[in-house]
DNA sequence: GCTCAAGGAGACAACTCTGTCTCCCTTTGA
DNA sequence: TCAAAGGGAGACAGAGTTGTCTCCTTGAGC
């Protein structure tokens, strides 16, 4: 039987719902446009999600497990030593900025849709933030820089800023003036 | 007489619309809060901007041209050499992430809030980048910056990088962050 | 075979939003 | 003096939203 965790139903919801907020943008898409493209009735998606907000924060959690484990994976399966697989994350993201569907950063672009910061979504972006942190902050001291904590959050600006310009600009190229910086950055720890 | 550009009342919706989209987002205030705020009848708002979207964008435009204009005569009037000024630029942007009603960069918040990538509104942040990277990279021209364009990109991920930390995680250190790798860009040009 | 949860279909309530419209008053320039 | 424009107050249309409710069907485990 399928329990209410597993359920196909609440698959398919939670999968059109993260294509569609992101597409769209969570504020843009209606419930009734998720239950449309699911195929499912109102009723159900309301039995498995108490509310839009609890919808769009489940799918947020989702997608943020996604992101760092592909990241993650995609760096690491660059081999090579930490230098060099600190610098290969923004090829990874350049080419993540260059996808077809690429429409942001939808960590960013959730939190600043949802102008509410108290909202629930917010705050996954922000264990986002610090998962990636910590990362890097692993890679940079496995790469002997000498102060790996500024180290990470310097590499924070870098990659917020290289999404936004993808974002804004629609110009992924960001990332490569951010693996020139972090080059430096590097050189000169 | 009043004319229509300078009338009392289209000057009283600007500046409430200005300070309304601004603490809580533009799709998050309807017209009729502003016309309440404004002391001003929905007839007159209508009279002086066709529509919502309208209203956006002006507002938006004069943010824009005030806030270039003060970002510039704020690191202008800070003095020094042109290496000084470049880095002072981040001293004059921790500021602004300090004031009390800050609520993020307006311009990244607009992009992002208003999700439609072809409304007239988002031109203006992408024109006010474009503006700043002038602006630095005739600052950094001056201070002998080896690649003034490349170093004016990079800058422009660093700027964002630090509003969008200011913003996110309400952390208004990221200018530090910003301003210590900056050096570190200049020193090795 | 029976029970009960999951699901489909969709009406409906109770909002909110933008933009239009009518009616009337006030100010000002010719 | 008078016409025209600016403005105030607010009803209203029309479309949109989330979330509830009823009624019916299906299927799996006991």
């Amino acid at each position: 039987m399928a329990t209410s965790e597993t359920s196909a139903a609440r698959q398919q919801i939670l999968e059109i719902a993260s294509q569609l907020f992101y597409q769209k943008g969570t504020q843009n898409v209606g419930i009734n446009e998720v239950i449309a493209q699911s195929g499912v009735a109102k009723r159900t998606l309301y039995r498995h999600f108490p509310s839009k907000d609890d919808l769009i924060l489940e799918v947020m959690q989702h997608r943020a497990n996604q992101w760092i484990a592909w990241f993650e994976e995609a760096v690491n399966s660059k081999g090579g030593t930490a230098k060099e697989r600190l610098l290969a994350t923004f090829d990874v993201l350049q080419k993540w900025y260059s996808e077809p569907h690429f429409r942001g950063c939808p960590f960013i672009n959730v939190v600043l849709e949802i102008a509410d910061a108290s909202h629930p979504a917010h705050q996954v972006s922000v264990q986002l933030r610090e998962k990636i942190r910590e990362y890097i902050m692993q890679l940079a001291a496995e790469a002997g820089v000498g102060d790996p904590i500024a180290f990470s959050q310097q590499y924070l600006l870098l990659i917020g800023g290289a999404s936004l310009m993808a974002t804004i600009e629609g110009n992924p190229t960001g990332a490569q003036f951010a693996k020139h910086t972090l080059e430096i950055l590097i050189a000169a720890s």
